[in-house]
DNA sequence: CTCCCGATAT
DNA sequence: ATATCAGGAG
């Protein structure tokens, strides 16, 4: 909706989290789009170390669209059952590569519209693989982003989709990769859910939050 | 809205 | 003990 934040403080905002995280990309190891794509479907819920210490045997030991489409359900849920939603993830995967098999050609799909349509993605995941593996611009709208969005001020909606619409009207298309993922990396390591540590905060004179608080 | 779910920080 | 971690589907 109606972006109530002024331009000129999304500037600035924009400045100060380039200066802070200049060479930012997703910290989850991957070596091609397939591996994006099955890493990020473990990642909902999960940090992100865990799923880069699972994906490190899971990629050793399958590798290709084929490998995952044809691996037997109880294998698979072992392997990534430490991330959590085993059982959903492991069935998401599966039945995200038999599609990719039969409807792409065994290529990952490089538009939103065909990655939303496979088992397991959402617009969050597909923001990943368009943005990571394809260069293609997208506002990646996961947990840490939407908390920051709403305590900085970006955004009222709690809807992640309305959230990333918002973001979008009012942050330059150049920017939306970089932008998703410096958000990302202070949330992790400033902003965080629990205990904030707003004093320490580049951004603590444009935020809504902690310190100005209302 | 609820369910899926293990691991870790607080 | 409980909130939270790069969510998505029914």
């Amino acid at each position: 909706m109606a972006q109530k934040i002024p331009q000129e403080r999304i500037k600035k905002i924009l400045k100060i989290l380039r200066r802070t995280y200049p060479n930012v990309k997703t910290a989850l190891h991957h070596r091609n789009p397939l591996e994006l794509l099955i890493s990020t479907i473990l990642s909902a819920q999960c940090t992100d170390k865990r799923v880069n210490q699972v994906t490190e045997t899971l990629f050793s030991k399958l590798r290709t669209v084929r490998d995952f489409a044809g691996v037997s359900l109880p294998d698979l849920e072992e392997m990534i059952r430490s991330t959590g939603f085993y059982r959903n993830k492991a069935k998401n995967i599966k039945a995200c590569c038999r599609d990719i098999l039969k409807k792409h050609g065994g290529k990952v799909p490089d538009n939103m519209e065909a990655l939303v349509r496979l088992p397991g993605i959402g617009r969050k995941t597909a923001n990943v693989i368009l943005g990571s593996s394809f260069g293609i611009p997208g506002i990646v709208v996961d947990t840490h982003v939407k908390r920051l969005s709403q305590r900085i001020g970006f955004t009222t909606e709690k809807d992640p989709i309305k959230i990333e619409f918002d973001l979008m009207a009012a942050i330059p298309k150049k920017d939306w990769i970089d932008f998703s993922h410096q958000m990302i990396q202070h949330g992790r390591a400033l902003c965080t859910a629990r205990k904030p540590r707003c004093p320490e905060c580049p951004l603590r004179d444009l935020c809504d939050y902690g310190c100005n608080a209302a």
